[in-house]
RNA sequence: UCCCCGGUAGCUCAGUCGGUAGAGCAAGUGACUGUUAAUCACUGGGUCCGUGGUUCGAGUCCGCGCCGGGGAGCCA
C-alpha cells in the first residue's frame, strides 16, 4: 500500500497483491508514519482495558508476527475483533507507528480490521497458542505450517534449495531433470515402488501365467526412481557438469528418524573429476548452504537456537571455517580399533561400518563432519571405480554428528572391461545395463558424483531430529495421509 | 523388519493394591492490565487407541491388531 497508494480500494476488498509483507515491515523497509496493509493469521489476542486489543498477526513472510493495535472504538470491535482467536484470517490497514510498548520496534495502529476467515470452533482448533509435540503436529500436517517450528522449517528448506541451485549455477553446473519413472529395476539402492496402470485385482497374464507387463502402460515393468544418478551420468558425459535435484522414492520398510519413502536428493555429477575433487565439491556445497542459511534466515535460526538446538548456529559457523576431515576407510578401521572402547559390532577390515562406528568417528574422533573414503569393494555398489589396490573402490560418505550419513558418493567406474567384470562378479544382467555400458564405450572419461539427502541436511542445520518434520507432507511406511 | 518404551480431556501428562478418572495448558465467561504464548477467578469438556479374554468388577492384568517414540538394519 505504501507503493501502490489507493490501488487496494480500486482492486476491491478481496485484492491480495496490495498488502505489505510483515517481514518487510519488521525489516525496517517501511518508515513509521506510513499507511500499510497486512494480511495474515492471528497468533494471539490480548485485550487491554485501556481501550484496545493487541493482535499478533503472522503472514509467514518471516519468523516474527506483527503487533496490531486495535482500538476499541473501531466499528467492529465488540462484534468481531474482541472474538478473534488463533488461526483467524484478517486484513489490517492502518498507520505504522513506533511501538509504545517494549518488545517490538514498530506496531500497526489499525484503522480497519477485516475478518477474512473465522475459526469455526476455537476450542478444537488444532493449533493452540501453546507448545505442541512434533508427533502430534504430524497428525495435523495441513495446519502445522502455522506453527513457529514448521513455518521456520519451510522457510529454511526454501532457502537451502535456492542456495543449492545458486551454488551449482555459479559453478557452471546444469540442472538436469532426470525421470521420476524408471525401468531400471535394479538401480542398486533399495526396493522400488511399482508404477502400473494394470488392474491389480485382475492383471493380464502371459502364457506362462505371469503378469503380462507388455500390456502395461509402458509395455514393460516400471518403477519410481530411487536415484537420478544413472541417468544424469549420461548428461554428465555431454555437458561435463550437471546435477539433479528432485524427489526420490524408496519402498524400504525403514522406520527411523532419518528415512522417508519419498525424499529429495541433490546429485551432482562431474566429468573429468576424481574422488578428491568430488569430496571437495561436497564440502563446498555444504558450506555454501550453511552460509546462505545464516545470512538469509537469521530470524528462523535464532528460533531453532532458542527452542530446538541451542548449538545449531555456532555449529554451522564453526563448520564453515574448518576444513572437513578426510579419512580413508583403512585409517578409520585403525582409529576404531584403537578407540579404547568396545563396540557391539567388532571392528575388522572389510566390515561395513555400523551406526555406532560412524557415530564414534564423527561425534567423538572428529567432532564434526568427516569424509570417509575408499571402502572395500565388497560393501559398495557395482558402479564405483575400482582402486589400483584391487580391494577398495573410490567411494565416499560424508558423516555428520547426530544424523550419520548425509552424503554418499563415488568416482564412477569408467572402464568398460572393469565394469563388465564387476557386473559378472555380482551376477547382474549386462544387457539390462546396455545404455549405461554405452557411456563407457563412446568417449568414456573419469567422472564422479554424490547424493546429498536434502531432508537430512535440513534436519542437521535446524536440529530438528526427525526428517518427518522437515518435509511438508512426510511419506513413510503405513503413512501417506494428506 | 527386529528389540525396548508408550497410547487417558482440544494439547502435554498423572492415575497407588483391579473398585467406573485428575492436573497444567488451551477454550468459554468475568475481573484486571500498553499487553508480549500476560495475570487472577469461575465454567464446560472423557469411546481411558481398537479388539478379544480373565474377573463380581479392567484405564489398571493377559492375547492380538493399529499408531507413536528410542535404538538397530537398509540408506540419503
Amino acid at each position: 500500500m505504501v507503493d501502490l497508494g489507493g490501488v487496494a480500494e480500486l482492486l476491491g476488498a478481496d485484492c491480495s497483491m496490495s498488502a505489505n509483507a510483515i517481514a518487510a515491515i519488521l525489516g525496517g523497509q517501511i518508515a513509521p508514519g506510513q499507511r500499510v496493509s497486512v494480511q495474515g493469521w492471528v497468533r494471539t489476542r490480548r485485550d487491554s482495558k485501556a481501550g484496545l486489543s493487541f493482535v499478533a498477526v503472522h503472514d509467514g513472510s518471516g519468523f516474527e508476527p506483527l503487533q496490531v493495535i486495535a482500538p476499541a472504538d473501531l466499528p467492529n470491535y465488540a462484534d468481531e475483533i474482541a472474538h478473534l482467536t488463533a488461526g483467524c484470517a484478517v486484513r489490517v490497514t492502518g498507520e505504522l507507528v513506533a511501538s509504545a510498548g517494549k518488545g517490538q520496534a514498530v506496531e500497526l495502529r489499525a484503522e480497519r480490521v477485516e475478518v477474512i476467515g473465522w475459526v469455526d470452533d476455537p476450542e478444537s482448533y488444532p493449533i493452540a497458542p501453546k507448545a505442541h509435540s512434533f508427533e502430534y503436529l504430524r497428525t495435523v500436517a495441513h495446519l502445522r505450517p502455522r506453527t513457529n517450528s514448521i513455518g521456520a522449517v519451510a522457510r529454511v528448506r526454501a532457502c537451502l534449495a535456492h542456495a543449492i541451485q545458486r551454488f551449482f549455477h555459479e559453478r557452471g553446473y546444469f540442472w538436469v531433470h532426470t525421470p521420476i519413472i524408471t525401468a531400471n529395476d535394479c538401480e542398486g539402492a533399495g526396493s522400488l515402488f511399482r508404477v502400473s496402470t494394470l488392474d491389480l485385482l485382475n492383471p493380464p497374464r502371459t502364457a506362462q501365467g505371469g503378469v503380462d507387463f507388455d500390456r502395461d502402460f509402458f509395455g514393460r515393468e516400471t518403477f519410481l526412481t530411487v536415484s537420478g544418478q544413472l541417468n544424469v551420468e549420461a548428461y554428465c558425459l555431454a555437458l561435463s557438469k550437471v546435477y539433479t535435484f528432485g524427489p526420490t522414492f524408496r519402498a524400504e520398510n525403514s522406520n527411523t528418524s532419518r528415512h522417508l519413502a519419498e525424499f529429495w536428493m541433490v546429485e551432482p555429477e562431474t566429468a573429468f573429476a576424481d574422488l578428491p575433487a568430488n569430496a571437495d565439491l561436497a564440502e563446498a556445497l555444504l558450506k555454501a548452504m550453511f552460509e546462505a542459511l545464516l545470512d538469509e534466515r537469521a530470524d528462523d535460526m535464532a528460533f531453532f537456537a532458542q527452542r530446538i538446538d541451542k548449538n545449531c548456529i555456532q555449529r554451522l559457523e564453526r563448520i564453515i571455517q574448518v576444513p572437513f576431515k578426510r579419512l580413508d576407510y583403512d585409517d578409520a578401521i585403525q582409529v576404531l580399533a584403537r578407540a579404547g572402547r568396545s563396540f557391539e559390532f567388532p571392528v575388522r577390515w572389510g566390515m561395513d561400518l555400523q551406526s555406532e562406528h560412524e557415530r564414534y568417528l564423527s561425534e567423538n574422533y572428529v567432532g564434526g563432519p568427516v569424509v570417509l573414503m575408499n571402502y572395500p569393494k565388497e560393501i559398495k555398489s557395482f558402479y564405483m571405480r575400482l582402486n589400483d589396490d584391487g580391494r577398495t573402490v573410490a567411494a565416499m560418505d560424508v558423516l555428520v554428528p547426530g544424523i550419520g550419513e548425509i552424503i554418499g558418493g563415488s568416482q564412477r567406474e569408467e572402464r568398460l572391461e572393469v565394469l563388465d567384470a564387476r557386473l559378472d562378479e555380482l551376477g547382474m544382467n549386462k544387457t539390462a545395463y546396455g545404455w549405461y555400458r554405452d557411456l563407457r564405450r563412446y568417449g568414456s572419461v573419469p567422472h564422479a558424483g554424490f547424493g546429498l539427502g536434502f531432508e537430512r541436511a535440513v534436519s542437521y542445520v535446524t536440529g530438528m531430529s526427525n526428517v518427518r518434520d522437515v518435509i511438508p507432507f512426510p511419506r513413510s511406511p503405513r503413512s501417506a495421509e494428506f
